[in-house]
DNA sequence: ATGAAAGCGCTAACAC
DNA sequence: GTGTTAGCGCTTTCAT
């Protein structure tokens, strides 16, 4: 239909497609595509009679704007993307979750993608995101190879680190110091009286938060005078299983901790679960901490003892901090962000049978 | 720099920007534009010699390709949006995961929205995913306005709905029978003699695999010949510690029930745990069962009697279905997948310290 | 207040 | 095998 209107660029005809453009617009309210363009950017920039009369254009015609074709021509897209590790770790969940409410809130839409732990697909997400036209990027971790901060600059887009805290990084971040996290709960333990300490940790290549936290623990050993070599340590992939099955096989080895020390609370939740399976009593035959307080760490039973990590408040903050960066605004450093040992109710003193007033279970 | 060669279009100065585009390879290769777009989209169709040429220039300005304008010339993205209700929900990030492994090696990039169970939001999403030219969406569940189908209609964006399955609805889907799925567990419960039963449902309203299973809870009741009106329902959102006071009211209400059935199982692992805070014994003082087999279903104590839903086959399958159905492949219909009732350990018959066989601890 | 036209960066015929 | 050129759908001066 409409085939005989002559087309405002010389005679071409309409429905030449299924999805109705601009142009499709203009012709129907028979005003320029400039008007139409107008009304949906700057609507008091055009009369009141005209734009009802585009926009009732717009209702029949169904039409829907072309974004790929505004960011073209405006040469911004108001997206930032993010690159998490995985979507099953509640921890980035809740973050991001975080973080895209308050994008939203400044009209900036997220894309995001999950990495699945690996340098390689991370790094071709980067330059994925960065092809589509993403104003900025959520990066989890300091760790990846020079090249890609290097490509990332060249494109100009700003890259914010988060889940990691290192003020003398040239990128900036925000986020905490995952070594000085654990090492506070690591120098509780020791101060408990735990002298053999087993460590399920995240694989640690490639993973500053997971070798920052090992590293955490292991000055704190040293600090206390004690050999950091006598650590047992199961590096494991993510997931509730992996960490029962890593606890199960550090149990049955040749040196049996009184603590084991879990990187995520995941992992410590598997952990648990397994321990109780074994028929140890937590703590009273082993004690079990976590790191990252989520959800499910206050909900176990026992409660976990963990390192809350505010997630949230990251997100939020990485969010505002981000459009400021993309915004062009200079002069942003890093922000610092506190944990908190939450001390509940699966670490006590070493030992059997020798339990503590820190693990009376506080039943509501 | 640079300023001095005239650019291809009549003396059009380079350096006029800080990304490096098609553009400015070209002349920095020497060749057309059109040369280095065949570079990298079909290789073999440039010799060798000036193919390793363009590649150097490539690398030399760090040129990217940009996404957007080659969607607009090309108008197809290659890309396939997802709303999901939230990321939060493991169900839902491991049925994702799953999906976009499965894009990724078709070579399309997924966009995932979440709309945080809210209606205005999903549709919201739907059209900022359709205007960045998603060539497929795939939604969580049938319920949603007219419109947005209808929009998506005459966008020529086809979507694949998930998690729910009626060969009758218009649109194609891909999953299992919410309401059979749980009237299945239902006669279960029944038949263990049950006759007080409580649920615990997400919020219906919207929601259509919610009031399925609802719904699927009361089929059984009435074939059974009981009275579906002597359900007790309470209404809650998303989330263990939701899940947990949903339950504490429940057991404080006046008619207890014997059973707490919950429409999912983070609802139940809330449950479960504040049961076990309140000194009930699971399930010899009140049965529990969950929906969905997520992993935490296993590793709870006891572990959770539930419904296992093939989320990672659902993805898998989702994924590809709706590539075929961007491909402009006719004639696709609806999958159904079966769930499976997963009689685990934290259902057993009613009544006080009358533990049955079901209830034996499976110690390894 | 509105329109004409020149791009935004890339692809795809069609020439050569 | 490579270059020319006309768009893809939208925004944005610059005129009027």
């Amino acid at each position: 239909m409409a085939r005989q209107i002559p087309g405002i660029k010389g005679g071409e005809t309409t429905g030449r497609s299924v999805v109705p453009t601009l142009d499709d617009v203009a012709q129907h309210a028979n005003v320029s595509t400039a008007t139409v363009s107008r009304c949906l950017n700057y609507p008091d920039r055009v009369v009141e009679k005209t734009r009802s009369r585009v926009m009732a254009a717009i209702h029949e015609l169904g039409y829907s704007p072309n974004f790929g074709a505004r960011a073209l021509a405006v040469r911004r897209t108001n997206t930032i993307g993010a690159i998490i590790p995985t979507m099953e770790n509640a921890v980035f969940a809740r973050g991001i979750q975080a973080f895209q409410e308050e994008l939203r809130s400044s009209g900036v839409t997220l894309l995001i993608a999950s990495s699945s732990y690996r340098e390689d697909l991370e790094e071709e997400q980067v330059r994925t995101l960065v092809a589509r036209g993403a104003d900025g990027l959520l990066l989890i971790g300091y760790h990846r190879r020079d090249e890609i901060y290097r490509f990332l600059e060249t494109q100009g887009v700003p890259a914010l680190i988060t889940w990691a805290y290192d003020p003398d990084a040239p990128q900036i971040s925000i986020g905490f110091d995952n070594r000085l996290a654990m090492m506070t709960l690591a120098r509780e333990v020791i101060a408990l009286g735990h002298r053999q300490i087993g460590v399920i940790s995240a694989e640690q290549a490639g993973n500053d938060r997971a070798s920052e936290r090992v590293l955490g623990i292991r000055a704190a050993m040293e600090e206390a005078g004690l050999d950091p070599g006598s650590l047992t340590l199961i590096e494991t992939e993510f997931g509730i299983e992996r960490g029962a099955d890593a606890f199960h096989t550090m149990m049955a080895g040749p040196t049996r901790p009184t603590v084991v020390m879990c990187g995520n609370d995941v992992l410590a939740i598997g952990a648990l679960g397994r321990a109780k399976k074994m028929g140890l009593r937590v703590p009273d035959d082993i004690s079990i901490t976590g790191f990252d307080d989520i959800e499910l760490a206050r909900t176990a039973d026992p409660d976990l003892t963990t390192v809350h990590v505010p997630h949230r408040e990251m997100g939020r903050e990485a969010a505002r901090l981000l459009v400021r960066m993309v915004a062009g605004q200079t002069q942003n450093k890093s922000i610092e962000l506190k944990t908190q040992r939450c001390m509940r109710n699966t670490l006590g003193s070493p030992g059997p049978v020798r339990a503590t007033g820190k693990t009376a279970r506080q039943t509501p």
